[in-house]
DNA sequence: CTGTTAGCGCGTTCAA
DNA sequence: TTGAACGCGCTAACAG
């Protein structure tokens, strides 16, 4: 059996209370009674017991992670595992143990929260979900439970979010270009309503205004789903109706496509950007520029604002922007 | 406050023991006070707490992953979230919870372990860093704690363990090989001394010990790391020394450099086969014939193997063995 | 078949 | 500054 509490008293001469006080150091001890106890930590090899002291009132410090079971995300991207370690690296030095379940649906996604706050087990939850989650963000906030979402929340004031600066990404990204000389820069994007989009959009207007360049007509695109396809498809019509001399894109998906096209038309005098920085935009050729979001540092700033939170009730909520980094590739350079 | 045992008992007119009783189906209940106190939990909307619930003798259901924090690995494959995920359908149907800790070192690692079980919230581990954690099964084996290992272990006698059958896995890959029409074949492996290695290379000789064919001379290669360096350097002395018409590796890593050396000497007619099928094996051209190891499945077994042991103390250790599945592509396509 | 009671290991009053 | 006693919510004997 587990040494407990009352054997370290027993061991120090000292009560059960006594035991319990130096090791929250809590109230004033005498350095020797102190020094007597440690000691006698030390020689029974002394470990507290989590179950009990949290069943006695102590928070459980656990968080628990929502994830999504989508394989197709899930393959194309590193972004989960690292936002998982990136959480792990805060939590862990702060002590705290770390629970996730992956959900396949949004039904089962809930589900699992229910479970984590009935339990007892967990003290806060990280939504890692990317998207729409507004029934967990319902949930949680009616059972007034902690909680902190990597992505942007639809009503981001009263919520802990954190999320990368997609609007100054973006714009890093064109802006780049224009210093290369490119003057004529075509967007393609996701759908218009996704917050994301939306914030890389402004990014783009932004930078050629402030470079005194104007979006062409024709030149920009928005599709329902991340598809190679779909870069295709916008590419092809760019190439006939424009004479573009670069392109952006929100996702390396639009992109790869995107390239696709040039090779077969041998116009990789046009240069491409994309997002995310998939494992595959290394790998092709050209390779490609493209956007590192920092999936580690998104999960470690998570863990942080929850933990914060948890430790601290009456602190306000707040979203926090975790800045990206433009990787330059072959596709954005000059040679080619 | 959250809704208690007591609270049921009363509103069913009924003592705790009773209503503890109906929650875990023991002994005989009459049917009718079985309704009253279901319809009284349901009415106040009881749920258990897991907490109270361990610290009175209840295993705590809770399971606890330890993964490698090294990037690179993390980066190349998708197998840690593929395994995490596995782990968690099986435990997830059967009502466990998962905890996970990144560790950066061995010593690390045999921290987090340690901390699983002094806490007293898991009661069982499963060890996912593919290769020496001599330390942990020490340590876990000192302290008498269940757990699993996905890979092999050194001693898999006493040990609960799953992997991939290996040495069948090469021995289809080769024969397939054979089947097509090949009588040359090359084989590039990791380090000998690793289970790994010897398993595959086992596969490869017995499938041309069953083929009627031999080794031939300097046809086969085995390197201390996986890189597409040693995959070139071997490929490229191959062609000189040899006249093989066909190369199996234990690592797409391998293949990739074996096909770019293929390709740079035109030589395309010789098949390629790699080991992994990383997301990678798709992007390239021609695209590569590899084995899928499964990395879903072997968790999912990890986990069904654990919580068979955890919730029978006697079962023996058992080693299982997860199939891996063939994937052809172009490098194994006659017409190239 | 059901109720009573004594813990599980620890935190936290309240006295001393 | 320290100790005794109670309770967190639940389980598991032991009675009846």
């Amino acid at each position: 059996m587990r040494v407990t509490i009352k054997e370290v008293a027993k061991e120090a001469n000292v009560s059960l209370s006594t035991v319990s006080r130096v090791l929250h150091n809590s109230s004033k001890i005498t350095d020797e009674t102190k020094k007597r106890v440690n000691d006698a930590i030390k020689k029974l090899g002394y470990h507290p017991n989590y179950i009990a002291s949290s069943l006695a009132g102590k928070p459980t410090k656990t968080i628990g992670i929502v994830l999504p079971n989508d394989s197709d995300e899930l393959f194309k991207n590193t972004f989960f595992i690292n936002a998982m370690r990136g959480i792990s690296i805060y939590a862990q030095k702060r002590g705290y143990f770390l629970m996730y379940s992956f959900s396949k649906d949004d039904e089962e996604e809930v589900k699992f929260i229910e479970k984590y706050i009935r339990s007892g087990w967990v003290s806060g939850v990280v939504l890692l979900n990317s998207f729409e989650n507004d029934k967990c963000i319902e949930y949680l906030e009616e059972h007034s439970f902690p909680f902190v979402i990597i992505g942007t929340p639809n009503r981001p004031k009263s919520i802990n979010w954190v999320d990368n600066d997609n609007r100054q990404a973006m714009k890093d990204v064109v802006l780049s270009l224009v210093k290369k000389g490119k003057k004529s820069i075509a967007f393609i994007g996701g759908h218009k309503k996704m917050k994301v989009t939306k914030d890389r959009y402004l990014g783009y207007q932004e930078a050629l205004e402030e470079s005194g360049l104007k979006i062409k007509k024709n030149s920009n695109f928005f599709f329902d789903s991340f598809t190679e396809e779909n870069g295709k498809k916008a590419m092809r019509n760019l190439l006939s109706t424009n004479d573009v001399d670069a392109v952006v894109t929100t996702d390396d998906l639009f992109s790869f496509g995107v390239l696709d096209v040039l090779k077969e038309n041998k116009r990789l005098d046009i240069m491409v950007t994309g997002f995310n920085n998939t494992p595959r935009s290394t790998f092709i050729s050209p390779t490609l520029t493209t956007v590192e979001i920092n999936a580690d540092e998104l999960g470690e700033k998570a863990a942080r604002l929850l933990i914060e939170n948890l430790e601290n009730k009456d602190l306000e909520k707040q979203g926090l922007l975790v800045s990206s980094s433009l990787i330059e590739r072959e596709s954005t350079k000059n040679e080619l």
